[in-house]
DNA sequence: CAGAATCCTGCCGGATACTG
DNA sequence: CAGTATCCGGCAGGATTCTG
């Protein structure tokens, strides 16, 4: 960690906030870490979110390159959707952000 | 990282998302990571922040107890601010951050 | 099943001016 | 210097309905 002025766009700090940013963002790729999804799977899977969303995010992450999207042609549809190299990477800033809120956010009765 | 599900609300990676998912938070607590700063010197060193978000997100800081602020009783008034342990413990997150922009925001040409 | 199309609202974040 | 006090537009994000 240099000592280096962080103006914003030029920050990789802060690009990678803002890719990683969306409400939704972390919960769906964290959803797909370990294991492919359908979109209803998906959907069920992270509580609280609404089809609009979930597709909103899906395309940003697609565009963003952390999120494969597999269309199959069958009947009923079906779609899956998967993480990238690129994705998958984000695991350890997860990780430690997992880390910290466990530490910090949870155990504050300790 | 185990095959929970991410309810957003219990989730400490969604939780800490929200804690630095602030505009300005990450620029803030990296601009204080090594040293204690005044709020001017803040502001200075935080390329495109301005006034009200600088003291409403170091408000919020201080709320969630990621920074301290002391006041001086001088002419003209001093204020410093500086990143508790909880803060300072996020440099982990941070550096994984710079860490995945680095590779994956800027060298795509690679 | 996998979305697309609308509609609506809060509030996030920016600009500007003022104060002790 | 270290902040308040207002004003304001845009859009993130939610609810709901419709389609192939």
């Amino acid at each position: 960690m240099s000592e280096k002025k962080c103006n914003y766009f030029e920050c990789p700090i802060t690009r990678t906030a803002d890719v990683i940013g969306g409400k939704w963002t972390l919960p769906i790729i964290f959803a797909l870490i370990y294991e492919t999804k359908r979109f209803k799977e998906l959907e069920r899977s992270i509580e609280g979110i609404n089809t609009r969303m979930l597709v909103k995010e899906l395309k940003q992450l697609e565009d963003n390159g952390l999120v494969i999207r597999k269309v199959f042609a069958e009947v009923p549809p079906r779609v899956e959707y998967s993480l990238t190299d690129k994705g998958k990477a984000l695991k350890n800033v997860l990780v430690e952000m997992r880390e910290w809120g466990n530490k910090y956010l949870f155990d504050t009765i300790l």
